[in-house]
RNA sequence: GGAACGGUGGCCGAGUGGCUUAAGGCAACGGUUUGCUAAACCGUCAUACGGUUGGAAACUCCGUAUCGAGGGUUCGAAUCCCUCCCGUUCCGCCA
């Protein structure tokens, strides 16, 4: 949801800054649109105090038992045009939220200008890539040839974009999650969370799944919706809250699946497991004042930086540009590691400050100490990081090609049980 | 799945058709008193929106809506009726 305040004050700043995102004006519809529903509202609200201004005089008037059918009479008629009204006013506001609540955020001034991903602009790399252009066997391949990536019967239970992991890999994967999770809560700051996987309407429009990205969720028979990340019950937790000054920040982090139809995305990256229906993912969520955001984002990227460093993945940070930014952030870091069979950065981080536009939706606002009046937060939420993606690269970027095993990075050998490699057993 | 009881401001909680402008309390904020803290006393204190005066803004004044949601009855609904949602407890089933 967007200030209308702010927007009705100054349309050309929301214009130019959702021009670099690639959409049309947007404010002459809305304004005509809040413009008629006030005109709307001002009418109507001169009927309604009328009318509860009739009813208080009939009141009086048959209290001292006199006759009171003239105003009676009166009421009747304002009643009638009051429905029409109504139903008018009604149909404009909601014509009004539909189409705000259908806009993405504003841009922060500093994400650069562009019209896809080609032009994203990275701003700092960590690590070399060991090999670069050397082919190499894709994780596909070497999960396969070790016994432990079993697609086949994964597509039988349950469809293509599914996987089965097994031993040695299937540890692995705990182990990224343990590791991350450990960190996180250890060493960031971050409190684990362990929330529900199914969520309603109301939390799905708070983060902004809902209404517009309805088509890449899952959603059950008794109209809850299977989490496409944690961001969304994480940030949610929150959801209608007036917090004080001494709450913040608000850190929280929680190691959970992940369910995305993927619906856009056909035929993109079918093979293997960087696209899938269902995936873990650790993500962190931080709630702060206004004023820190910004720099609790920089601290946020910094977190999932952490985890790769620590992993000694080679991975690359780049700043999202307006054409390439998701829908309710201001600003996006992405973290993207090296994948040597592609011989190029994936993504495999997203970190976002999304400014209020969620925290307007879910009502989340606080009160400064002796302040009156309240104010919205600010919700970032950043992967830190994606484990399946971790996993691929853990596999590919710690391959042994002289037996097929994979190397465990030093950080999770004590979340391996101490071992050195997995080999085929 | 069945039953009972609930859902009222930041929190607790009263309120069975007009005297509610939602009592009272807690918390918070301002003030008085005070060597400091505490206490006492006085005052302020829901949210959103519209109009209005002035404006950079805070804000002034008037009004409207909101007592889980949506309908209905009524001149008038927190209050009565209907539907739905959610919570707690108990029973049944179940890991």
């Amino acid at each position: 949801m967007h200030d209308l305040k702010a927007l009705r004050d100054n349309p050309e700043y929301y214009d130019k800054s959702w021009a670099r995102r690639g959409l049309s004006p947007q404010t002459p519809a809305i304004l005509a649109l809040d413009e008629s529903r006030r005109s709307l509202q001002t009418e109507l609200q001169a009927l309604q105090s009328r009318r509860n201004e009739a009813s208080k005089e009939i009141g009086a008037v048959k209290s001292k038992g006199g006759d009171a059918q003239g105003l009676m009479d009166e009421v009747a008629t304002l009643k009638d045009k009051m429905a029409s009204l109504e139903e008018q006013e009604r149909k404009v506001a909601e014509e009004l939220t539909d189409l705000l609540s259908s806009i993405p955020n504003l841009l922060a001034d500093d994400t650069p200008d562009g019209a896809s991903e080609d032009d994203n602009v990275e701003v700092r790399r960590h690590g070399e890539p060991k090999n670069p252009n050397a082919s190499v066997p894709d994780h596909v391949e070497i999960g396969e040839a070790l016994g432990m990536l079993d697609f086949e019967t994964a597509a039988k239970v349950a469809g293509t974009r599914f996987v089965i992991e097994k031993a040695g890999i299937a540890r692995l994967e705990r182990a990224l999650a343990q590791f991350m999770l450990d960190t996180h809560t250890m060493e960031h700051g971050y409190t684990e969370i362990n929330p529900p996987l199914l969520v309603n309407d109301d939390v799905m429009y708070g983060t902004t799944q809902l209404p517009k990205f309805r088509d890449d969720q899952f959603g059950t028979t008794d109209g809850r919706w299977l989490i496409p990340t944690a961001e969304v019950v994480l940030t949610n937790m929150v959801r209608e809250e007036i917090l004080e000054e001494g709450d913040f920040p608000i850190r929280v982090c929680a190691y959970t699946p992940c369910f995305r139809k993927e619906a856009g995305s056909a035929g993109k990256d079918t093979r293997g497991m960087i696209r899938q229906h269902q995936f873990y993912k650790v993500e962190m969520v931080s709630i702060v004042k206004p004023e820190d955001s910004e720099a609790e984002h920089q601290r946020m990227t910094e977190c999932a930086e952490n985890i790769l460093k620590k992993l000694e993945l080679p991975f690359r940070t780049i700043v999202l540009c307006g054409g390439d930014i998701g829908f309710a952030s201001r600003k996006t870091y992405d973290l993207e590691v090296w994948v040597p069979s592609q011989n190029k950065y994936r993504e495999i981080s997203s970190c976002s400050n999304c400014g209020d536009i969620q925290s307007r939706r879910m009502k989340t606002r606080f009160k400064r100490a002796g302040a009156k009046d309240t104010e919205f937060v600010h919700t970032l939420n950043g992967s830190g990081v994606a484990v399946g993606r971790a996993l691929v690269a853990v596999m590919e970027n710690y391959y042994d090609p002289q037996d097929g095993g994979i190397f465990v990075p030093n950080v999770l050998k004590p979340y391996m049980g101490g071992i050195e490699k997995i080999v085929k057993g």
